[in-house]
RNA sequence: GGCGGCAUAGCCAAGUGGUAAGGCAGAGGUCUGCAAAACCUUUAUCCCCGGUUCAAAUCCGAGUGUCGCCUCCA
């Protein structure tokens, strides 16, 4: 597979420094509120990566962490009169109800800054006996330019950065490059720890060097982020890392792009954020899952309505299928395949080679999509006049195989029976149609669709759907 | 000021040298008692200018527009 590498900025043939174990690292949410749909992108589009690769055989080993210590975290602690913990822990809580509508799959390890409080110590200390980082009145600070390296990932050059930094009055740092590693405690209600400097807390950046190298060793195969953190925090957590390990931090390192909302980056600090969970209430993790896997995800998608709507008739048509499917499944009269179709499902390869050709393709998942609506346009033709069980079945297979790969629709249906009523209902509108009766029959038909049940009568039978989303 | 991304049909979006995928929406048709679903047909020369090439949306140069990073942010 090819993966576009931001140190290299290029398309790198991606080959997993063990074949044991390939090793991913995602940077996770601080978790002070709900997260937003752009938030969501990097777990989504990452979940992906993660996904295509265990399809093709790889032991991945994913570590994102909850970064809950934070001024944010801090501060609405402080407005709601509680402490930063109830913050943190019910935010993780609404964290993982969202990503698993999202169909975002439980990291192998879920870090988080509080647990790690000792590692995290330890390594700002062996920064310092390294001579990379100082103390300065309780606070510890990184020394940028005592790292070579320092902006080969984000291709600053150190002088221009200086040229732009801004000073803050009252600043301990020894050069405007320089960020901190540890905080003092500013007062004593503050939250904090024990430390060689005294009672603070971790700076931003320290976190995912020390539970990278913690929960998946000094070099990884992956990193990956938005786009918005490759300067400063991955740039910095390189610096940390190789500057305390002398080895490669991350070999390669991957950036989503934005989510848009008029065209303008959406973030918490525009206030112009639309939540999951608020999305959620209008439409599926589905219909969210396939809108963000439906640009590349380097470039830049746009938040809209319409865009949502977009995505939305795009899944139906997929849920059409293999409703369809499912019911020439349970309503055949040939059990096994017939010679003509074993020869079509064999036919049916060419889409999951496009599939994957586009997923080894830097994650293209657009053009995975294009493969997926492929094999279904090819699949309706064949099953126009029917299918054998056996069939239906394998074609029902063959699209959730792909469908799963990017996620989607892995959701478990609402398996309730129906309603008396409604199967009273159902049994009036079939004896009216048989009676010709069709003014009768689709009055009840409309009444269904009130109450969420969508009647169709094909060839092979009534076939009844419940509304999702 | 420094660094970087993007510009393809009504909307979204792949394609990065060989003559424009796919989805949504629209139009026409087939099927159906009617619907629904599905299928078929139909809708673009790729921001502008110049250049390289037998051949460019794709490469080079200049330009325009737009977004972002350099400060908390996915």
């Amino acid at each position: 597979m090819k993966i576009y590498n931001t140190l290299s900025r290029q398309k790198e043939e991606f080959i997993p420094l063990s074949d044991q174990e390939t090793r991913i690292y995602v940077c996770g949410p601080t978790v002070y509120n709900f997260f937003h749909i752009g938030n969501a992108r990097p777990f989504v589009v990452f979940d992906t990566l993660r996904r295509y690769l265990e399809y093709r055989g790889h032991n991945v080993r994913f570590v994102q962490n909850f970064t809950d210590v934070d001024d944010k975290i801090i501060n609405r602690a402080e407005d709601e009169g509680v402490s930063a913990a109830e913050i943190s822990e019910r935010f993780i809580e609404e964290y993982f109800k969202d990503a698993a509508a999202l169909n975002v799959k439980p990291a192998t390890v879920h870090p988080k800054v509080t647990e790690n409080m000792a590692d995290i110590i330890a390594f700002v200390q062996g920064l310092i006996e390294r001579g990379h980082a100082y103390e300065q009145d309780g606070d510890v600070y990184f020394s940028a330019r005592s790292f070579p390296g320092y902006g080969k990932l984000s291709r600053q050059n150190i002088e221009e950065l200086e040229a732009g930094a801004r000073v803050e009055p009252g600043e301990k740092k020894r050069d405007p490059l320089d960020f901190a590693l540890w905080k003092a405690r500013k007062k004593d209600s503050e939250i904090a720890w024990e430390s060689p400097w005294g009672m603070g807390r971790p700076g931003w950046h320290i976190e995912c060097s020390v539970m990278s190298t913690k929960y998946l060793g000094p070099t990884i195969d992956i990193h990956a982020g938005g786009q918005d953190l490759t300067f400063p925090h991955h740039e910095n957590e390189i610096a940390q890392t190789e500057a305390m390990t002398g080895q490669p931090f991350a070999r390669y390192w991957m950036h989503n792009g934005y989510i848009t909302i008029d065209n303008e980056k959406m973030s918490k600090s525009k206030n112009n954020f639309f939540t999951v969970r608020d999305i959620l209430s209008q439409y599926s993790g589905d219909v969210i899952r396939l809108f963000l896997l439906s640009g590349h995800y380097r470039n830049p998608i746009n938040f809209s309505e319409e865009l949502m709507e977009q995505a939305s008739h795009s899944l139906a048509r997929i849920q059409n299928v293999l409703e369809t499917l499912d019911h020439l499944a349970a309503t055949a009269t040939v059990t096994a395949m017939t010679a003509e179709e074993v020869v079509s499902l064999d036919k049916l390869n060419v889409h999951r080679e496009d599939f994957i050709k586009a997923m080894e393709d830097d994650l293209n998942t657009a053009d995975a999509i294009t493969a997926v609506f492929e094999l279904i346009r090819e699949i309706n033709n064949l099953i126009r006049d029917g299918a054998s069980k056996e069939f239906a079945d394998a074609c029902r297979d063959r699209i959730k195989e792909l469908t799963g790969v990017l996620g989607l629709l892995e959701q478990k249906k609402d398996d309730d029976e129906l309603s008396e009523e409604i199967r009273q209902l159902i049994s009036e509108r079939e004896t009216a149609r048989a009676n010709k009766d069709y003014k009768r029959a689709d009055a009840i038909r409309d009444q269904l669709k009130e109450l969420g049940i969508t009647l169709k009568d094909t060839p092979q039978g009534l076939q009844v759907l419940r509304d999702t989303h």
